[in-house]
DNA sequence: GGCCTCCGGTAATAGTCGTTACCATTGACG
DNA sequence: CGTCAATGGTAACGACTATTACCGGAGGCC
């Protein structure tokens, strides 16, 4: 055994998952037959089985997998220096192609669709994702505080905010399916506004 | 024919309609069962197919009822003359409260999950909900634009963002089953951060 | 090369689900 | 009180699905 064999096995493995992951997000968990999974993936029954051991065992690959390849970069690493305003720009430029991302639209439908049936897989969906970007948000908006460039008030519902004006109506039409997702301008021009909105307000100033 | 009848018709037609609410919103479409609404509701499954057809037909009845009841009311009515800060605390409440109730919590899942096998279904409940409560929004910022209030900008995706800062990350945490609906404190507490946030923004004001 | 282990494919199993045929019962009306 | 129509419940049907037993073949080890 070795190196042939665990590279056949992680090639097979992969498309397994791709397909299984294709019919998944466009069946949810239930409808999703095995059947129709090895008619896109090739290959045999018996493969699952022995990869993943049921439905439920490759249904948890496919998200843990997924989520982590996709949730896990998180937008900021070393923009201290930066102007807040374009710090939050750069940050929320990531957020939205990472949301918008065929990918993350399936699984958060699946985690939305499945929080019953699979409540830990909801809690780790939150947690690599949403929450976590949350948390290092709010690290960001303290450090501003600290310089005085922002009023005080909590940075985790601040953060908590501004996730929601990226999310916004536009996130919830494509999950919906009412429309495709953004193009770069579109996302370029909601995440000005939002940063724009975040920062200022829209009360006009008393002083202009 | 007429009253006794069409009475323990609608009376049973609305049980049988509760009680598939209850097992689509806990198990979702596909996994939900004609037996086990049959179980809940007591009757036989006749009945079901004589009132409603098949699961497609009760299944629409289900959403577009529900959605009709729990979204048609508008927060807002007649708080023209008030305080915008006033009236988009007013909108903000009422919003959160629908969006945070059982019924639409489940009725969202729904739409979300089984977007692909009814777009019609998604589509309905976006505009009837969120969509139209956008548009509402947007003639109130509107108005305030006339009266100099705030600044000039697309009132569209201002509303928008508004409607984005309401839903939050606690929307999304109560749609994944992560934590409970907030209580009235909590709500109050989160509309009355994102009206001033929306109003004031974070920026330490120069004339300070 | 021969044996043996393991892997992939086919077909069977057991259970479930949506839907419908059939029968008993009930309530209304003459 | 008898007849009739409609309605509710039981059981059956056909299709489908997750899971597993079985078998043929391919590839590694001595």
């Amino acid at each position: 055994m070795g190196g042939v064999r665990s590279g056949r096995m992680s090639r097979r493995r992969e498309s397994l998952l791709k397909a299984a992951a294709e019919v998944f997000f466009e069946q949810g968990y239930a409808a999703a037959s095995i059947d129709a999974i090895i008619e896109r993936a090739g290959g045999s029954k018996r493969n699952i089985y022995s990869e993943f051991g049921n439905k439920q065992g490759l249904f948890a690959a496919i998200v843990t997998g997924n989520a982590d390849k996709a949730l896990s970069s998180l937008p900021i690493d070393n923009v201290e220096k930066r102007d807040l305003a374009e710090t939050l720009t750069v940050f929320g430029r990531h957020l939205l192609r990472i949301y918008m991302s065929p990918t993350v639209i399936g699984i958060y439908r699946l985690a939305v669709t499945e929080a019953n049936r699979f409540p830990d897989l909801a809690k780790a969906f939150y947690e690599q994702g949403p929450g976590r970007t949350t948390i290092r948000l709010a690290q960001i908006l303290e450090e501003a505080q600290k310089r005085d460039e922002i009023r005080m008030g909590d940075c985790r519902h601040l953060a908590d905010r501004f996730m929601g004006m990226i999310r916004d109506n536009l996130h919830l039409q494509v999950v919906l399916g009412l429309r495709p997702p953004p193009s770069e301008k579109e996302a370029d021009e909601a995440v000005r506004s939002a940063v724009d909105l975040f920062l200022n307000g829209v009360r006009i100033s008393r002083h202009t």
